[in-house]
DNA sequence: ACGTTTTATCGTATATCGACGATAAACGAT
DNA sequence: ATCGTTTATCGTCGATATACGATAAAACGT
């Protein structure tokens, strides 16, 4: 079998999730519920080019819409993409829970490696 | 405001989803419902230690446990935290849902950057 | 004891990420 | 037309990720 979608989207989308700025950005989003512009810069302590290019990452990775058409950008959450990876995640992880059993001892005693 | 765990450690498990392969790894041990060692590098097409390489990722950000007492290691998922994950993970892109809105164009015209 | 098998680690090379400052482009206000 | 504001992009630098082969370590079979 395989999931629905590839693992490839799979791991681009959680790509996008990777980076806590990315998170707080797309968590502003929501919150404001509204297209915001520059209001991130101050959310997140980052330089705005760095803003920018995590905006552009969530961009890329289909979780956000935005339009640059001029000084005053305008992005905001593209819900049916985060709906779709939520459910594509969820999927995963509950395929994981109901097959997964552990046989090995839980104490991870293999951590703390280097 | 903020999630229940840490933007931070959302980003951690996230990027260990962030790789096929890793995602593969995931799927192979819970259809085995038992720990496997290399088995793994039959499935995914990659050298043995970079699947080695994976496991650590995938057994430092906890969503895997394994014991590599002798030649023959035993891994298998935490299902505890993938079930954490689970749960964290639906409840940040629930919250994104709820309160997003889809003021932009959905158009994402701005995309088809480079 | 020795060789085989299995796995982790090391070393290396390349690519990507993450951050910043500087700059360019686009619009609004004057 | 010019200035100021806002944002995207470029260039750069260090850090991390990804892949591989080679090597070391640990158990098992002979």
């Amino acid at each position: 079998m395989k999931g629905a979608v590839s693992d490839e989207r799979l791991a681009v989308w959680a790509k996008a999730l990777s980076h806590p700025a990315r998170i707080a950005i797309l968590r502003t989003l929501a919150e404001r519920s509204t297209c915001i512009c520059g209001e991130i810069v101050d959310v997140v302590p980052l330089a705005q080019s760095t803003v920018s290019q995590h905006l552009k990452v969530l961009r890329e990775a289909g979780l956000i819409v935005g339009q640059a058409d001029g000084p005053r950008s305008c992005y905001c959450l593209d819900t049916s993409s985060v709906t779709e990876l939520r459910n594509e995640l969820d999927g995963l992880l509950t395929h994981l829970e109901c097959c997964g059993e552990n046989c090995c001892s839980t104490d991870s005693k293999t951590e703390g490696g280097e």
